[in-house]
DNA sequence: ATGGTTGGCATCCAA
């Protein structure tokens, strides 16, 4: 079983690529992130012609998730499901044959000390709370999506730089691993210790991809005993060098499951 | 210090 997460920004401006991508790569689950549509204008029918059911929680202009599968998608959740919590469209889960799925678009937290930013932290407080609540019925979990903190120094192509920018700050760092401490495994990192692996390069510093200076933000994490049957982790590179391409790019991982 | 680019029920906001 494969299972991937693509930050697509805009799902109806990468119909193209995503559909390509699809085609090509065949993945058995997608979490998709940044989709920026609102649900009754998501494109069903193209997902639908590629061969995957669907499930999608969306608003106009801003964040939105989905989640695509060739395999019927049960109960899926939207959001936190707590009426506190504003639906700013960031989180979509389900059970997926043997798997749970919780697909996320963290906050971006916008500048270190915005209201934004104490908004991204609470965010992964509260995320921390539900993975914790998931995973007392879910031995099979997988996270993934979006995470938009690089968790180490070789995660950012120019770290001295980032120390003190928004998705590279202590404070995000620190929040993100206490989600990893509930017992997950960076799926990518069980194969690539090494840097300069990223999975997005941002379009306003120019040819970023082709100088490689970009940021290992989109994330796999599993339960140990999922892990444990984790056969390869991969960021695919093709898709960022496709006409029209997001700033991000896929990253797959594979289970003997 | 600032800019650069992309997307969207837009002519600014978010990333």
């Amino acid at each position: 079983m494969t299972l991937a997460t693509f930050n697509v920004n805009s799902i109806r401006a990468r119909l193209p690529v995503l559909t390509k991508w699809l085609t090509e790569t065949n993945p058995d689950v997608v979490a998709l992130q940044e989709t920026k549509v609102e649900d009754a204008k998501f494109p069903i029918a193209e997902i639908e012609s590629a061969g995957y059911h669907v499930s999608f929680h969306g608003q106009p202009r801003y964040n939105g998730v989905a989640l695509l599968s060739k395999a019927p998608i049960d109960s899926t959740l939207t959001g936190f499901e707590d009426p506190e919590w504003p639906t700013d469209c960031r989180i979509i889960a389900a059970q997926i044959g043997e798997v749970y799925v919780v697909n996320t678009y963290a906050p971006n937290g916008t500048a270190v000390g915005s209201e934004k930013y104490e908004y991204k932290l609470a965010w992964f407080e509260k995320l921390h709370d539900l993975l914790y609540d998931r995973l007392k019925d879910h031995e099979n979990l997988v996270w993934l999506g979006d995470i938009n903190v690089a968790p180490t120094d070789l995660d950012v192509f120019d770290p001295k730089k980032m120390a003190a920018e928004v998705c590279f700050t202590s404070r995000e760092k620190d929040a993100l691993k206490k989600l990893v401490d509930l017992g997950l495994t960076d799926c990518f990192r069980k194969f690539e210790q090494g840097g300069g692996h990223y999975s997005y390069w941002e379009y306003f510093i120019p040819n970023s991809f082709q100088r490689n200076l970009g940021w290992r933000i989109d994330h796999i994490y599993a339960t140990k005993a999922l892990a444990d049957t984790c056969t390869g982790c991969e960021i695919d590179l093709e898709p960022r060098r496709w006409e029209r391409p997001s700033d991000h790019t896929p990253v797959v991982a594979s289970f003997d499951i």
